[in-house]
DNA sequence: CTCCAGGGGGACG
DNA sequence: CGTCCCCATGGA
């Protein structure tokens, strides 16, 4: 059992970032977070604002490489935060919420969480694929617990869909299995998929059952390092509408596409992160107003 | 009971 | 191109 520490440059609040949504492997305790990555039970702990200390079963340099990669570590937030903050909306979000980063989560494991996102909520998304890991993963011991890992895709291949309705999926069964087949199969590889434009990885991933531009979205920016990608969501119709057309109204749908580009060059994934986060803390949008 | 949750597919006009 | 309904499930 390895223990390191890393230095995040930046800073990174860990609660929020493994909580907040973008993934869904995380459950608090002991003082820090049990999770998964890459297929490897791992324990996470907020020492201080720009520092992590990370427990598993694993080399200590693996250790470091595996969770520095994760948290994107060497990216210079400032700069991040300085094109961002051009933006009155986003200015407003970063002053208030230090600390969100764009993970880089291995792509299985962020294709599995966001397939099973669509109509569903956050805290649901948890708790299935909890169950999921439980049912399914292998049982790894990390920090003193014994922790159920996100089985591979391999794993879920011949799964019959009601055992994974079971497990509360509900009509996501269906993707989530043809993906997992995917996966195993090498058809899809996250350091292949990473290497196109980033128009063809979308549309490799849109060719999939269940993954439309919302959820390919999502795997671009938070697995492949697509970090110009803004996910259109219901949260990010709500905020343009009332936000940026507040009068006029809302662009066509494949038109907000190309206005979220324009708007925040280069920097749409963190600028999606701060809005959506924001505005589902009340911040920027009344929230009792629109749920 | 209805409505909604970080959607997407298919059938319509 | 847009709009509707359906897809499971649990909480409000």
């Amino acid at each position: 059992m390895a223990r390191v520490r890393l230095f995040i440059r930046g800073g990174v609040d860990l609660a929020t970032v493994l909580g907040m949504g973008q993934t869904f492997l995380w459950r608090p305790g002991r003082g820090g977070f049990f999770g998964t990555i890459q297929g490897r039970a791992v324990f996470l702990r907020q020492v201080d604002t720009e520092t992590l200390e990370a427990s598993a079963s694993l080399p200590p340099e693996e250790l470091s490489a595996l969770v520095s990669r994760y948290f994107d570590a060497e990216r210079d937030l400032e700069e991040v935060r300085r094109l961002l903050s051009e933006d009155p909306h986003c200015r407003r979000a970063v002053e208030r919420f230090s600390g969100l980063r764009v993970l880089r989560q291995p792509f299985w494991e962020c294709l599995a969480g966001f397939l099973l996102s669509s109509a569903n909520n956050v805290r649901r998304i948890h708790r299935i694929v909890r169950k999921l890991a439980e049912r399914y993963g292998e049982v790894q011991p990390v920090e003193g617990e014994l922790q159920a890992v996100f089985p591979p895709p391999e794993r879920l291949v011949d799964i019959p869909l009601e055992a994974l309705y079971d497990c509360g999926t509900g009509f996501r069964a269906r993707g989530l299995r043809e993906a997992a087949r995917r996966v195993a199969s090498g058809e899809w590889d996250g350091d292949v998929l990473a290497r196109l434009s980033e128009e063809e990885a979308r549309a490799r991933l849109m060719s999939g059952y269940g993954i439309g531009e919302k959820i390919a979205d999502c795997v671009l920016l938070y697995a492949l390092g697509f970090l110009e990608v803004f996910p259109l969501d219901v949260w990010m119709r709500r905020v343009l509408k009332e936000l940026y057309f507040p009068d006029g109204r809302l662009p066509r749908r494949a038109e907000r596409a190309r206005w979220v580009r324009r708007r925040f060059p280069g920097v749409g994934g963190y600028a999606q992160l701060y809005l959506y986060h924001a505005a589902r803390h009340g911040v920027l949008l009344d929230r009792a107003k629109l749920v």
